[in-house]
RNA sequence: GUCCCCAUCGUCUAGAGGCCUAGGACACCGCCCUUUCACGGCGGCAACCGGGGUUCGAAUCCCCGUGGGGACGCCA
């Protein structure tokens, strides 16, 4: 059997990183089986949709690298299909029109709810034998009333559930547009897809689905539903508790290699390994081995991936998402050091290429203030002495370099009989404006010596300003 | 409320009846390395939701509680 697979989002707002995982185990999964992944649009819900969204979910993919071998498909453009498939489930008195107002099914509900049952549709139009069939109606499809419907999830083994809890849904709204759970189980008969992975949130609509399916004397595709990602606190995933957009994370620092491997290990296992480059994912990804409790989401353990990934790449490939950063941040590098050479001098100590960009700014941009708490820290009433010190034995120098000016600052605590902190803290946070670099002669190579000077200078005339 | 699903350290998880004194990772806490911050190394804290069974033996199987999540739309 030929595996096609799908990702079906509604275009009403980001790609967040429930769907980017839902996204993720289909492509997988179609990867692995030498199968085929379908991009498919839901949008028919036309209020909500909208063609913003639509593009922030391509941004999204493709940022993460998920890409699709069929569509994407716009179910707003199989309105006839989907017309037509309606008009068959009415002929074979599968479906039929129900002309119940709105307020005659709050009413049931609201009764339903009283006596402790679950709300449903009571099928009262169920057997109409006479209508105006002008009258505006709904179509809904006639669920059987006995039995269960049983599959064997690819997740969750099996699952059953009693035709009796369902009742018989809307596929057609007033104005003859299709609802979700019909336009579903035409596409996924249409488009032959084999398995439907998607979230357990979904659990609910398969029965419906199955049912519908069953109908139209369709093949069941194989099910498997994935569970939930909860935020921190353990409630559903939600904007309150801050980034839920994927693209957010690239705004905020994060490499498309963490955010797949945190997502692919959310959930899912092999054995104790942590790390998974994109081949091993697909070589090793296995459904039945995908957890069936809900996760939550932890920042820290994907920071934690983040680090590992910035610290094992190459800082050309980097740049470009470096330079981004700079960008937002308003910093032009045509003066500075090369960025590659900032990135291999910095990498081991960012989490994210956010921090990378901000702790490195001061290559680029004299600081325009000392750390408060640093120069309370560092800036004692001798190191004007010290530093001054330094400014001279570094112009005086013949051959410049982070090096030389190590030994210099050697050489000036020696003179002074201080402590190498005495000389080396202040430095630091007179040329980056805060006390923490990577070493001197690293930091002072990549500055320049004209940079160096000045800022010590500088450092060193706000001291005594300071002072006075 | 009704139905469905689930349940191992704070979090992500390993564990498919004896290999478990329950393993790994993140976070946290020490120590080492270090002129700073990181990185790295070493060590520590920390869990089988509760109660009944089944079995020679249960984190693993069954039942009941409890807890969590999901679903109950002319949304998807």
């Amino acid at each position: 059997m030929s595996v096609v697979t799908r990702f079906p989002p509604s275009p009403t707002g980001y790609l967040h990183v429930g769907g980017a995982r839902t996204a993720l185990f289909n492509w997988l999964y179609a990867r692995q089986q030498g199968g085929r992944m379908i991009l498919r649009i839901e949008d028919t819900d036309r209020e909500r949709s909208t063609e913003e969204s639509v593009q922030a979910i391509f941004d999204g993919m493709s940022w993460l690298g998920l890409d699709h071998d069929e569509g994407p498909y716009f179910q707003t453009q199989r309105f006839d299909r989907y017309k037509e498939v309606i008009q068959q489930l009415l002929d074979t008195g599968e479906a039929y029109p129900c002309f119940c107002s709105k307020e005659r099914l709050d009413a049931v509900r609201a009764a339903q709810m009283e006596k402790g049952e679950k709300p449903r549709y009571d099928g009262h139009c169920r057997q109409l034998e006479t209508f105006d069939p002008d009258a505006p109606a709904v179509i809904r499809f006639r669920n059987p009333d006995e039995g269960e419907v049983v599959w064997q999830d690819l997740i969750k083994g099996e699952i059953r559930i009693a035709n009796s809890e369902l009742d018989d849904l809307v596929i057609a709204r007033s104005d003859g547009s299709p609802t979700y759970n019909l336009t579903v189980v035409v596409d996924d008969m249409d488009m032959g897809i084999s398995h439907v992975i998607r979230g357990d949130d979904h659990v609910n609509n398969t029965p419906r689905q199955i049912n519908i399916l069953a109908a139209l004397d369709a093949d069941l595709p194989l099910y498997g539903h994935v569970p939930m990602i909860l935020g921190e606190d353990g409630a559903r995933l939600s904007k309150r508790h801050g980034a839920v957009s994927v693209m957010a994370y690239r705004e905020e620092g994060f490499l498309p290699e963490a955010m797949l491997n945190y997502l692919a290990r959310l959930g899912w296992s092999h054995g104790d390994q942590e790390i998974f480059s994109r081949e091993q994912m697909i070589e090793l990804f296995d459904l039945a081995r995908v957890q069936k409790a809900p996760a939550r989401f932890d920042l820290d353990k994907l920071k934690w991936l983040n680090q590992h990934y910035i610290k094992a790449s190459e800082p050309a490939a980097l740049v470009d998402e470096y330079l981004w950063q700079l960008r937002r941040l308003a910093v032009t590098v045509d003066t500075g050091p090369a960025p590659e050479r900032v990135i291999a001098a910095h990498q081991e100590r960012c989490k994210t290429l956010k921090e990378l960009a901000e702790s490195t700014r001061f290559y680029y941009q004299a600081p325009s203030a000392y750390a408060e708490k640093d120069a309370q820290k560092h800036f004692k009433a001798q190191t004007p002495e010290l530093l001054q010190d330094l400014l001279t034995r570094s112009q005086a120098l013949e051959d410049w370099s982070g090096a030389a000016m190590h030994a210099a600052v050697e050489a000036v605590a020696q003179a002074h009989e201080v402590g190498m902190g005495k000389v080396g803290q202040p430095v630091r946070v007179a040329v980056s404006g805060a006390g923490n670099t990577p070493s001197l002669d690293v930091t002072l190579d990549l500055l320049g010596r004209e940079q160096t000077e000045a800022r010590l200078a500088a450092a060193i005339t706000w001291m005594r300003g300071a002072a006075a």
